[in-house]
Order: structure tokens, then C-alpha cells, then sequence
DNA sequence: CGACGGGCCTGACAGC
DNA sequence: TGCTGTCAGGCCCGTC
């Protein structure tokens, strides 16, 4: 499932679009495209237009257009953009045509992934990417930053989960920055200590930026725009290992529910 | 305000 | 073998 690190990848992949144009568009999957409310004004709207940038803001890829449009793009769960593939399969729910005949899929299986095509001054209709927090790999997330979002009783794996706070940050890697700065991932924000604070700002760019150098991590599905697996999942603590032991101190790893979402935790060296 | 559950989806896998 | 049920989870939305 894609996170920042894998979203980061596949944006890296898709550069090669830049200062291209977009020739051709057919959407096959209706409910993939969120915005314009049909298909024929998507395709419309996109043929034509210049791709001047592609970025990535949290988990979304964004293609910067000309005439001030941006093509926003949340993989969700399975969702894959997949450069120089020709052929329209069984789980393509977009596919797109740029100039000197290069050809992109939007790949998803399970059909979460969204695409909008909004004008620059309709951005807040894209709610999850007008909200978006800080990103943690920026300057702006500091010990500061963190600091002042602890204020609540809300679990600290809930509050590093909220995208308005933190761009970016999912399941996997929550599991994997509190594990590695020794914190209980239900504990009160508000209960941290300043140290603990600074210690989770840490480790969470540690993470992140490991994971990005190791192309991200392929748990199941995720793969980068060029069919290409990460390798970050050899260096996971927490997820995915529930009832395994703990790799710190050999004690058997807990698992539980927090926010809806699967947590792997131990609570011996995590308090 | 926040917690919680349902919905969106499909494939993998466990258990009978 | 083949069926059924459960799980995976990012995000939105409605309800309490």
C-alpha cells in the first residue's frame, strides 16, 4: 500500500513526463475520476494540455498543467502508474497517451484509487489534498511542530496517522517510527514528553527517508512506475510481524486495533 | 470536537 | 476440491 516513500518512487519515475503533452485519454473505470463530474470532460479538459511538473504532496501525485490545471492522483490501496505499458488490462481504469508515444496506465485492482482535474481555484474540492498537514521531510516539521499538535487524548499512532497534520505517513511506517522511538502507540499525545516528542520527529525522517532509498516497501501490490518492487520491507521492525519476536529484545510482539487500522507493537520496548 | 462503524473494492488465504 | 468467511486499509461520510 503505497506511503510516502512508494508515492515518492513512482513520482520519481514519472518525471520523464515532464515538458510532454497529453495526447490521448480514455477512461475506462468511471468511478476512478472524481472530478469533472463525466468522463468526456476529463478527457476533454486533459488532451492537449502540457505536462509542466509532477510532484508528489503527501500520498498524491500531482501533475501541474498548463492553464493553471492540476491532475490530482491518490493510489489508495492498489493503484499504479504504470509508464511505457501499451496494452489496456483487466485492471486499467485510465489510461493516457502522452506525446513521443508514451504511454502511461492507471492501474488499480481494487478500484479505490481517485484522479481529479481541477482548476487552480477549485483545489478545495479535492478536500484530503487542500487539508493536507506539514510534510515530515520539510524543515516546517520540527520538534516545534509536533509539540503543538500533542495537546489531545487522542492515541499518538492516531495523531501521526492524520493527514492533516502530518502528510503522508501511513499504517506501516506509524508502526515502524514508533516502535523505533520506543513509543507505546496508545499513548495520549498529550502524555508525551518533550524528549519523546523530538525522538518520534527524528525517527520518523529516519524512516522515511531509508524507506525512499530502498525504493519503498512491496508488502504486497505495491509496485513503482516501472514495475519495479522496493526492498524496505527486509528492514521492518513491527508490521507484518504480529506473534513474531521482537527483533530488539526476543519478546513476543502484541498486536490490537488502533483507529480501525492493524498494529504491531512491543510492549516491552515500547512504553 | 472526536470516536466509531460502514462503505468502497478485490485477491489471498484459512478453515471446513 | 470448492465454498464461505475474514482480512488487508486510506479516506470519506454519517451518527452518536
Amino acid at each position: 500500500m503505497p506511503e510516502l516513500p512508494e508515492v515518492q518512487n513512482v513520482v520519481d519515475g514519472l518525471k520523464i513526463l515532464q515538458d510532454r503533452y497529453v495526447e490521448d485519454v480514455k477512461v475506462y473505470n468511471v468511478n476512478t475520476v472524481k472530478n469533472p463530474n463525466t468522463s468526456d470532460d476529463f478527457e476533454d479538459i486533459l488532451e492537449g494540455k502540457k505536462v509542466l511538473d509532477v510532484f508528489r504532496r503527501g500520498k498524491y501525485i500531482v501533475f501541474q498543467l498548463d492553464a493553471d490545471y492540476k491532475l490530482i492522483t491518490h493510489l489508495r490501496m492498489t493503484g499504479a502508474l504504470v509508464v511505457g505499458e501499451k496494452e489496456v488490462t483487466k485492471y486499467t481504469r485510465v489510461g493516457f497517451l502522452f506525446s513521443k508515444n508514451l504511454a502511461v496506465n492507471f492501474n488499480d485492482i481494487r478500484r479505490f484509487g481517485t484522479m481529479s482535474l481541477l482548476h487552480q481555484e477549485e483545489l478545495y474540492k479535492e478536500k484530503g489534498y487542500f487539508n493536507l498537514g506539514v510534510e515530515p521531510l520539510s524543515k516546517e516539521f520540527n520538534h516545534r511542530y509536533m509539540l503543538g499538535k500533542l495537546s489531545s487524548n487522542r492515541a499518538i499512532k492516531t495523531v501521526i496517522l492524520d493527514q492533516t497534520i502530518i502528510a503522508g505517513l501511513g499504517n506501516i511506517y506509524a508502526d515502524e517510527c514508533l516502535f523505533l522511538a520506543g513509543i507505546h502507540p496508545n499513548r495520549k499525545g498529550r502524555e508525551l514528553t518533550k524528549q519523546e516528542a523530538c525522538i518520534l520527529v527524528d525517527k520518523i525522517k529516519l524512516v522515511l527517508e531509508k524507506a525512499i532509498n530502498c525504493g519503498g516497501t512491496t508488502f504486497r501490490d505495491y509496485k513503482n512506475s516501472k514495475g519495479e518492487s522496493g526492498n524496505f520491507q527486509q528492514h521492518l521492525h513491527v508490521y507484518g510481524r504480529k506473534g513474531q519476536k521482537c527483533l530488539l529484545c526476543n519478546k513476543g510482539l502484541k498486536n490490537s486495533k488502533i483507529s480501525g487500522r492493524t498494529t504491531v507493537f512491543c510492549p516491552n520496548c515500547q512504553r
